[in-house]
DNA sequence: GCCATTTATTAATCTACATTAAGTGACTGA
DNA sequence: TCAGTCACTTAATGTAGATTAATAAATGGC
């Protein structure tokens, strides 16, 4: 399976697998490609997979009641992406998940998930520790949208993204940061004031 | 020990406990008093415990370099508190977490909290659940901060958590929801336009 | 290779919320 | 008991970033 080894190398940043684990994992994921702009969860469905990024890029947002993307993540290749709330309760998503460019992942369903936890118990640490690193970042990105103006915010993501902020188009970027295009554009001129 | 018996109730929520189970469980937690005003824990230590809070309230906050506080979270009775960066990767806190009100609760360091994942290992399900859950709620933070306005944000706040609107003094509420006490005394006396 | 759409820039005006300040009542503690 | 702090209100003024609109540049479909 195409792209499979990337996500083999990911877990093992975290735990050992033995050859026989690493040929029962491949059993518990499906391969697909998205082509860019393609939906992968709409508003409203149910996010039955969590997708792990092998190539190209996809981003999680919400439309605002007046038709306003925010944007709360980008994940490019070795990220994991979903609506984690659908995911894991089966509620109606809020999120929109589509592909900012062509995209190959590797699809887990929640069920299958809970499988893979009971054959292999140490995939079940694999994705606490995920999930943590998540939280985490969320947590920051709370932490800074609260207590940093956008120029700095702006400047942590050029530090933390350098890769994403050549590679997205400004208004994706914008819709990230919480602030209009308009004022991205500013902001890169140095024309904030 | 006191307040014990809240815990297990809460990750019986999640999953079955034998009684062998639980009474192995207790031992790897120990009991705790705050003051009001209390640190827990300060900027630039690190953060060696979870905590579970059994009865009071505790709060997460973050200080910005005016000087500001910003509330991440509040715990009261039956939830948890930490600083997940420091806890899970031994890095300075960045942030500090302190007792609104005389608070008991139970603590369980990182160290113990992997022993108990070998010893019990249905107890790696129930945090990943926890944490799960932690970060959706950040993400649902996060989501309401760049797409609503203050006022909205307020009402959610009221109808999310009732209990803390009534219990917690109104500068804590303000540093929670991003705005200032004098903005929020605005809203609620329905003056903000 | 051209037209249509999307993406970025610049400037003028507007607004949600911050800041500062002054005043009130309530709680705290020696 | 009284001074001192603390929590809240109200009002005047200031500002980060939004909105709108006009224009230019880049992109993409046929």
């Amino acid at each position: 399976m195409e792209g499979f080894n990337l996500l083999i190398t990911n877990i093992e940043k975290h735990l050992r697998l033995s050859e026989t684990e690493k040929e029962e994992l491949r059993h518990f994921f499906t391969f697909k490609k998205l082509r860019k702009r393609q939906y992968f969860l709409q508003e409203g469905d149910i996010s039955h997979y969590s997708a792990f990024v092998i190539n190209g890029c996809m981003r999680s947002y919400y439309v605002d009641i007046n038709g306003f993307e925010h944007i709360l993540q980008f994940a490019i290749e070795d990220w994991w992406i979903t609506d984690m709330m659908s995911f894991t309760k089966k509620t109606e998503a809020k999120l929109n998940i589509d592909a900012l460019e062509d995209t190959e992942m590797l699809l887990i369903t929640r069920e299958q998930q809970l499988n893979l936890f009971e054959k292999i118990p140490k995939m079940e640490k694999y994705f606490r520790i995920i999930t943590e690193n998540g939280l985490i970042s969320y947590q920051n990105r709370l932490l800074e949208s609260m207590s940093l103006h956008a120029p700095e915010r702006y400047a942590n993501f050029i530090k933390r993204y350098p890769a994403l902020n050549k590679r997205l188009p400004q208004t994706q970027i914008a819709a990230y940061l919480g602030i209009t295009p308009v004022f991205l554009s500013k902001i890169r001129n140095n024309n904030n004031q």
